[in-house]
DNA sequence: TTGATTTGTTGACTTTTATCAATTTTTTTA
DNA sequence: TAAAAAAATTGATAAAAGTCAACAAATCAA
């Protein structure tokens, strides 16, 4: 098994040295370039993609061209084009992969699979679904309640590596704001 | 058990009969008055709370006595204060009955109970999490590339129940607007 | 049912943020 | 390393949304 995966899997799973061949089996490696596009606009997303190094980008095209990210996937965690991936339709997001990256790949398939084999993997998962579904709502009420400054000073707090590793354009997107806007939060303080 | 449960979960599990009794057990019935607070802010939220009959809004509450309507439970859902009933820690945010309500709680222990003793329960509900959490994600994305008025039609197409029963005010808030902006939009057409 | 309270609407004005454009800085790649 | 491309900054202006205030309408509770 890959070595950061089992860094993740560790203190959440102890697995059965079978259980540990069959996960390393489903999971499968994967390079991409920078700026590479993994999944398009209108495909679905087959897989669930684990970040080894590098970062993905989740994010939308509006017909002028503008994009927004909806989210960052960095080390160590996993993420795809969620709606895509559960629902099985084609995906309003594309996901991007914004360095050269190394990832590790399973597809809707082998996650059943794990489901179904593993004993632990599925209540893992859903711990993991928990969290990521309390990271968004905590997004969403930072929509609701406060301005732009207020969120991008909470992400410097929460996020500092975020904001020094990717280019403030993709910050700004994150946060809903222009480009602009955000330079000037910059330079304000 | 309730023919509401019982309905909630026809189609998605199919229950022994001593399961189905261990599950009438976990569930609690009450019963909330119109605006009665059922988790106050700083609370630890203790239970999951399954809509009967009535409505839930969980929301926050600035310094300033300003509030923000973080999610809205309706009849047939499920609901809480996510992150404090999860991570087991003070609520930011309150959660209040907007009618009088018919409902069923389930405590944190008792869900823990229905995922051991239960043979599907897990899956089931970690597929609910799933669509609740696609259903904020598609809510994170409303904000990011969606103006105010945008993001009410598509209220209205999606949920058109919800404007007609609750406060203008509600509404409002859940859109991460002020009640005068939300009265103009609906002036304007 | 009526008085009191809450909710909704509208106007005037302010603040925040977006947009467009020009320029500088940084990064990429040939 | 130099030219080209991409990203960031800054200014001017416009648009979106917030705030405050007054009043109207609807709802609630005695």
């Amino acid at each position: 098994m890959h070595p950061a995966l089992k860094e993740y899997l560790s203190g959440k799973l102890d697995l059965s040295l079978q259980d540990e061949q069959l996960v390393s089996r489903c999971f499968k490696s994967k390079f991409a370039a920078r700026n590479e596009i993994m999944v398009a606009k209108g495909a679905v997303a087959r897989h669930l993609y684990f970040v080894v190094k590098g970062c993905l980008r989740v994010f939308l095209t509006g017909e002028d061209g503008s994009e927004s990210t909806r989210f960052l996937v960095v080390e160590g965690r996993f993420g795809t084009a969620f709606p895509s991936f559960i629902l099985r339709q084609p995906s309003a997001a594309a996901i991007q992969s914004l360095e050269s990256s190394e990832l590790l790949t399973l597809s809707y398939e082998d996650r059943q699979t794990l489901y179904e084999q593993v004993p632990g993997w599925e209540t893992m998962d859903r711990i993991g679904l928990e969290l990521d579904y309390i990271a968004s709502i905590q997004r969403i009420e930072s929509f609701i309640t406060m301005d732009a400054k207020m969120r991008y000073e909470i992400l410097q707090q929460t996020n500092p590596d975020l904001i020094r590793r990717l280019p403030a354009k993709i910050i700004a997107d994150y946060l809903g704001i222009s480009q602009e806007t955000l330079s000037r939060l910059k330079a304000k303080r």
